[in-house]
DNA sequence: TATTATAGTGAACGAAAGGTCACTTGTCAA
DNA sequence: TTGACAAGTGACCTTTCGTTCACTATAATA
């Protein structure tokens, strides 16, 4: 039962410094989220950077054991409406999974303030979304399901307008279906713009 | 000499809001950095939240007069690298820009906690921008330059790719010259998938 | 010149913050 | 049964925070 107290103490800090922030969370309130007393919370963290500490290493963990292996991508799309749905796919969990959007939060929060919250951030809203897509829109291109351009640049295109729209999501989660709907009119203009003629 | 204080009591909270958010600044910080002891303060506004308040009224004025009044707009532009032209001149300023740059930070630090902060970084960073640029493609391909489609997704497809790339650069300064590479090497690819055919 | 308003100062205050510590309780191994 | 240890508690500490206030200096006004 102990163990499973510090990871309350994680989960909460999670959900309260993507609200407030760190310096805008105290500990009292914190513990008393979980019915302890703030001084329960030392038994388990030597500090409040402590938890921020282990925090950001479990987002940095998640994170490469999710994103960062090669055997983790998705597979890639054997048809441009497999390209929609996979994408619809990944946004509609990513936008839905709470523990993923206070992260996204708590980086949009902390990224100017922490180093290593930075260069999650960066990951997480740009340079990871754009390496997990180049390979595979450089596999479509081979197998002639997209006109052969700049995997790169391809994957910048179609990723950032649909980080914009769950950044969007983020602030206003009661906009989180129509949302959903423009990322998938956005996802199927792209396949429109860039599929090749005749492809499925 | 009064009013003076004040305003640079409104830049120096601007400074450091955006680098250690409202809660992470404490007022001895902010007045010393002025030559001030922290009661000198209390002389020009009634409280620290009074500064925050002013500050975001500051902010949504000058986003309003800047981008909110239709007079104000970019003209339209009469070639495809007039419109590469135009997005690098915006570009250029808002990254470099230093009071821009630390309103950007701002939004995204304190979006999540102050209900003001929310809308206006919704509008900085996704509907803004695409309700600026959404009449200026309308009118591209009323002229011919760009291929008919709708003009409100190509403004998403245009602006969204540079905004994560302002953003990268506000994560990261030291990055400012290669992501302007980038921005314009997208406002380049851009143009040739939607340019019309031999539009200048 | 006398008066008044303004900007700034330094001391002080109460509240809230993070943190420490002696102590109690419950659990489990020896 | 006993000893050891981990988890939780409440009292207390120190520091820092935002804020107030009596006071001074200065400059404009009457």
């Amino acid at each position: 039962m102990a163990k499973d107290t510090k990871e309350r103490i994680l989960e909460e800090a999670l959900e309260m410094f993507s609200q407030k922030g760190y310096a805008g969370t105290n500990i009292r309130e914190l513990t008393a989220a979980l019915g302890l007393v703030k001084s329960s919370m030392y038994k388990h963290f030597d500090s409040k950077e402590a938890i921020w500490d282990a925090l950001l290493d479990q987002m940095i963990a998640y994170y490469g054991q999710r994103f960062g292996s090669a055997e983790n991508l998705p597979p890639v799309p054997d048809s441009l409406e497999g390209l929609v749905r996979m994408t619809m796919g990944m946004v509609d969990f990513t936008v839905h999974d709470e523990k993923i959007v206070m992260t996204r939060k708590l980086l949009a929060i902390e990224q100017f303030r922490d180093e290593r919250a930075r260069a999650l951030a960066g990951k997480h809203f740009l340079t990871g979304l754009t390496q997990m897509f180049t390979p595979i829109f450089a596999a479509m291109m081979d197998r002639g399901l997209i006109r052969r351009d700049d995997p790169e640049m391809l994957a910048l295109a179609y990723t950032a307008p649909i980080s914009s729209l769950i950044h969007q999501c983020d602030r206003e989660p009661g906009q989180a279906e129509e949302v959903m709907k423009r990322v998938e009119a956005f996802s199927r203009h792209f396949v429109k713009v860039y599929g090749e003629e005749g492809a499925s």
